[in-house]
DNA sequence: GAATCATCTCAAACCGCTTTGGATACTGCA
DNA sequence: TGCAGTATCCAAAGCGGTTTGAGATGATTC
């Protein structure tokens, strides 16, 4: 059934129907109802390819996920961070597009879907520092909101970002109040921006105290629970291992954790860990009671901000660019305690 | 940059121009590498609306992610079977439509992108016993192919599945083989196919073995690390607890894990544990030494067959259902050993 | 040299909708 | 009564491709 049949059947112009189902004013309301009826009768949905076609928008957004073809793995935070932008697009009447492909091939799947007109705009994931792809975007007109920022971009853009650094310094802050003065950073892998913030805001705490950062005490890596566990594995080795741990994320941590208890200690006594808690929906930190102590902020909760502001940056092209900076709340869970008296 | 300008500038017809470049015989070769040389210098590409709405084709497919309102929770292996799907598709040109909508709504998103014509196919998720998606994606005709298989549904259907049941008979056997005895089972939800035959293995390898199974030792849950903390709590403080647990995912396990150091005992040695592993790539497990022992089966090499397979049934509509049956390894890692003696 | 046949190319219809630019009928007012 | 104004509807031209049916050209056959 489609909108000529439906027009032929109630004796109408195409022209006519189509108006009466879009609810522009030039048509009777006794005709419209007429329409609508009919058109509810039949199931009539219009053609969304005609529809794309004729008025030249996608009335889709892409999402690029790229895969790094070393290492495959795909960002834990993906989905939930797709589930809270997936309800503001259905809510919307746009249409979610996924791109999945190698890394390497990112800038040129942009080209490709401007080119061919598939979205009318993208969100662009994991910005990198001076990240290639907000200029390319900006050249190649194909509007865009960036889930994070890209520092050592000169140009403005459009993002949404959690303060990293300042949640991370009021981790640090929160550990050196209880006594810690060895405290690790188990942090995400350095070239992407927000794992660069978590660091300043790390050391900024840290040096405010007129404590140097030991670099023995840093380590940058996939958030794994693997990885998260060989960096706490070796540090905990040391002849003067740390007390605390700043995990990048709870997947990090829970191999912290495997490492803290491999080791024979506690979590919460002898060593305190602080994670960044995305609140992903499948790993959730505890029910009532965190098991970690976080800094917290929902990706779920950003996706639909990212997904939001997208939607109105396509429909007013002219609006400058839009920022938005979601803070962390800092949450006291279990996996902190006052520094253990050093033995020493 | 479009076919007609580029058929004006070439001096051709849009008939020839667009025969050239889709590769039709009926066009001189020379006249074929010129079109072609010209579509590459002004990097034409064909606008992908256009195409959808000439050949009623929508060289997409589609992946309805349902959110339960209840619990919020979005699939952990979501991320990583959409991984492995996507990139099926970026190979053969299609496009992934992920609609993500409350599951009481799921139905009629199904009606919805058939009536309006958005893909060509589509993924039925996480199936369910006699899943009524099957018989509905049946009556409206769209193709589609099921991750997992529903028991109880009596007419044929395209799917691609792991043998659940067998990989847990096979790791309930193990464990007997161990000498374990008391075995808990720390399952999905039991509304969930693969969750049911799960269960039918475990029991079936228990009651081969003349050991009746206890409805004590058998929860179902969400595969949360809360839940499966939880349900390991309140199993080892039972008066004559579990000496070893058989986990439905990785993120379970590691609530077990918690529970059972919470408890103060130590996995592999005092309580073993065996999960099914997906393979997640953010949740690996472990390096070369497997932390857990497990039936393996990538969740993501699952996401590229259910792909191949839903565009194999696509492109020849004709063709009968197709059935793809999986086997799970089982690998044997450091959280399991012989059943501790008995001291009662 | 005419008829036949490939080979190559094109004009035009079509996919299903939106949207522009009238056309028609009716209303109100002088 | 005449005329501008309004309300309602429609024909037709897109959107940018694909595809059908036919024409033109040159080579081949008799």
């Amino acid at each position: 059934m489609n909108l000529k049949e439906l027009a032929t059947q109630l004796g109408l112009s195409p022209t006519t129907v189509s108006r009466a189902l879009n609810g522009y004013p030039e048509v009777n309301e006794a005709t419209r109802e007429r329409v609508m009826a009919a058109a509810k009768r039949h199931s009539y949905r219009p053609n969304t390819r005609a529809i794309r076609l004729a008025t030249g928008r996608a009335l889709a957004v892409g999402h690029v996920i790229p895969i790094a073809t070393r290492h495959e793995i795909v960002n834990p935070i993906f989905a939930d961070f797709i589930a809270g932008a997936g309800e503001t697009y259905s809510r919307n009447g746009y249409d979610m597009l996924l791109s999945v492909v190698a890394d390497e091939t990112e800038e040129n799947t942009y080209r490709e879907l401007k080119l061919r007109g598939s979205v009318d705009g993208v969100i662009v994931h994991s910005p990198r520092m001076a990240d290639p792809r907000i200029p390319l975007l900006t050249e190649i007109g194909l509007p865009f909101v960036v889930h994070g920022r890209a520092s050592g971009t000169v140009m403005s853009y459009n993002w949404v970002d959690v303060n990293n650094r300042r949640a991370f310094q009021r981790a640090t802050e929160f550990l050196l109040d209880l006594g810690h003065v060895r405290i690790a950073l188990v942090n995400g892998l350095e070239y992407m921006d927000f794992a660069i913030r978590r660091r300043a805001g790390y050391t900024d705490a840290l040096t405010a105290r007129g404590i140097a950062p030991d670099p023995l005490l840093m380590t940058s890596d996939q958030m794994t629970e693997v990885a998260g566990y060989q960096a706490a594995r070796q540090m905990l080795a040391f002849p003067n291992p740390p007390t605390a741990f700043l995990a990048a994320s709870i997947i990090s941590a829970m191999g912290v954790r495997r490492a803290v208890e491999a080791a024979g200690l506690t979590l919460g006594r002898d060593v305190s860990v602080i994670i960044h808690d995305d609140e992903l929906s499948y790993l959730r930190n505890g029910e009532d009671l965190p098991i970690f102590t976080a800094t917290r902020s929902s990706v779920r909760e950003a996706g639909r901000l990212v997904a939001e502001m997208l939607l109105e940056v396509i429909a007013q092209p002219g609006i400058g660019p839009q920022e938005r900076l979601l803070e962390a709340e800092l949450i006291i869970g279990q996996s902190t305690g006052p520094a253990p008296s050093r033995a020493d």
